[in-house]
DNA sequence: TTGCTCCTCACGTCACGTGAGGTGGC
DNA sequence: TTGCTCCTCACGTCACGTGAGGTGGC
């Protein structure tokens, strides 16, 4: 599929599937009129990379799960114990931020709550 | 206090505390030599700015939350329709975040259990 | 004086947003 | 031709990180 139906599936704005392609996350083909030509699998692939930028992992980490991911939690090659021990914090940060995020929710829940009693 | 022990307090790099005052987050007063001194009060406030922060939340949106917060969620002057909507759509797109935060930490956790099972 | 903290620029970075200007295909 | 999508620069933004160079207080 091209860059637009992509976007439209993953709701990721094209200018970031080329932002992804620059830091080597996508590596999309092209057709000769130098359209990018996604398969289906980059709709998944998305979603995983938002995920994980969400999570705050930066691209150059998510660069090196990825490959994991493809290969079903099967990777041991390049398992350096300098990228495990990154994983490790930045699964902590994600526990850490879960829990900030729902206490948030809760504050801005409650100030919706105070606004709308006196609206 | 100063600068170091409200950073040491909070987890906050002093950089981020300046930031912040940038941003008019926070308006801390000056003592004799220009060293910022900050209430007690300020270590919770900064914890629920970072909390909003990493809720995706923009400074300049927190600027308008914090007023509610100092109040204790009796805020109605300026709760204009337009902040309403906005507080809406980002409490969204926290329950977004929240759930996809939380299906990419177990995520890496697999990656995790996959690595060290190798090991 | 030494060593610590604080100060103000000020430039770099990372994940974006937003055009400008041009091309390809129904 | 019109209207849509795609392309490549390229500059702006926002929340930071990281020094440079200097000052204040025990």
């Amino acid at each position: 599929m091209r860059i637009g139906e992509l976007a439209a599936r993953t709701g990721v704005p094209a200018r970031l599937l080329r932002y992804y392609e620059d830091q080597e996350l996508l590596a999309p083909e092209r057709a000769a009129n130098g359209y990018r030509d996604y398969p289906e699998s980059f709709v998944d692939r998305v979603t995983q990379i938002r995920g994980l930028l969400d999570a705050g992992v930066p691209t150059r980490i998510i660069g090196q799960i990825l490959p994991c991911a493809e290969a079903g939690t099967i990777c041991v090659a390049d398992a350096s114990p300098e990228l495990i021990a990154t994983l490790e914090g930045h699964r902590a940060q994600m526990d850490a931020r879960i829990a900030c995020l729902t206490r948030n929710r809760d504050a801005v829940d409650g100030y919706l709550r105070g606004l709308r009693s006196r609206a």
